[in-house]
DNA sequence: ACCTGAACACCGTTCAAGT
DNA sequence: ACCTGAACACCGTTCAAGT
């Protein structure tokens, strides 16, 4: 089981999603397709466990992080050490709290955020909320790693930068009447990193918490 | 062209994005497989597409929306225009801004959320990376609602809010000393609803980015 | 310009049969 | 308790050939 999980997140390492086949799992195990089976009733149980193997040293992380006397603060560490890990492994975040019955690793780091809210003068549904906001920043922020590359930049062997400046093009061609919008940010776009991204969608968040919370 | 996006999106809409197959699509049009890829190159540009196909409306009902003299009060009925519409679309959520080359409709709804930022004391990086957080929240809430039934809804046959319980009783059954945050929202889990849950996390980038144009 | 049948190289999943 | 080979019912994609 350890050594199906094992490899089954080496897979998903080196080629992604779409490199995890039943038939590519058990060749590196050295057996047969069916075998997989005796471990996991399907693919879906297969990939929620997988996701859920690769959180634990995440969990490690979290739980071993020194506590501020701001809660906010630790929330942001917290975040911040999820959303890494997401970058390092962008396959992650679409099974991310699908199954917690079944992803103990999870519900240890979705407790572990939790725990924060409590040390805040919050009501019990503003705590759920406030968890799942940072949840979906995360996430969401993650949604643009976790695609696969497009055909388009497999065929012209165009790397992450080079795909941002042909976007970027298209749109600087773009009516500056009808697109301002467009025009006033493209080259923030241009070359842009995703975590500048997430850390500025977390500050609003935390910003807007911190009003809630009154601390 | 146009049909073909249509039934794609009349398949997505039935029975969910594992349901649309070219050759499931080439049936309801009445033709052969092979057909469909004189419209479209692969199967993630006709999921572009039909996305986008179906984003035409929404973008539709934005532009007409009237313009307040406040651009946060603007942004949010805008967030929740485009939200309402993944509610009811779900696999909307996997292909939103995917290739705005493609997606010009999508991107016109980029470009009428950006608008509004345009209205407000910020520097171009902080437009671009506010309303890169809007759209982080719609499609980080969204994210739920996306997700295909699990194998165990199918069989059991039971429905979101049995299926929320049954994940609610389990998490009442761990240890409350290790799992206090848990215990403190699983009342507020237990058939919550996803509405409630963006509205939270979009008011509270609302009130970060409030306070950040000083509006 | 548009469509087709038939094939190719894959998938996840099942099952009777083995140790 | 654990593993297997072989089959089943699918996929997306290609291509030579048609109108």
């Amino acid at each position: 089981m350890e050594s199906v999980l094992e490899e089954a997140v080496a897979l998903l390492d080196e080629a992604g999603a779409s490199a995890l086949t039943f038939r590519a799992l058990a060749q590196r195990l050295g057996g047969g397709v069916a075998s997989i089976y005796w471990y996991v009733a399907n693919k879906d149980e297969l990939l929620d466990r997988a996701a859920d193997h690769a959180m634990g040293p995440v969990l490690d992380v979290v739980e071993k992080l020194p506590q501020s006397d701001d809660p906010i603060d630790d929330l942001r560490v917290m975040a911040v050490t999820l959303f890494d890990a997401i970058v390092q492994r962008p396959w992650l975040s679409a099974y991310f709290m699908r199954n917690t019955s079944i992803q103990t690793h999870t519900l240890g780091l979705y407790e572990k955020l939790g725990q924060q809210t409590l040390r805040m003068n919050l009501t019990a549904s503003q705590r759920f909320h406030a968890v799942s906001a940072l949840v979906g920043v995360v996430v969401g922020s993650a949604v643009d790693l976790g695609q696969e590359p497009t055909q388009e930049m497999l065929d012209g062997n165009v790397d992450r930068d080079e795909y941002l400046h042909r976007v970027a093009q298209d749109w600087r061609d773009l009516d500056p009447q009808e697109f301002p919008f467009v025009h006033e940010i493209v080259d923030e776009f241009d070359g842009h990193d995703d975590v500048d991204q997430f850390r500025s969608a977390l500050e609003l968040t935390l910003t807007g918490l911190r009003l809630q919370a009154g601390v």
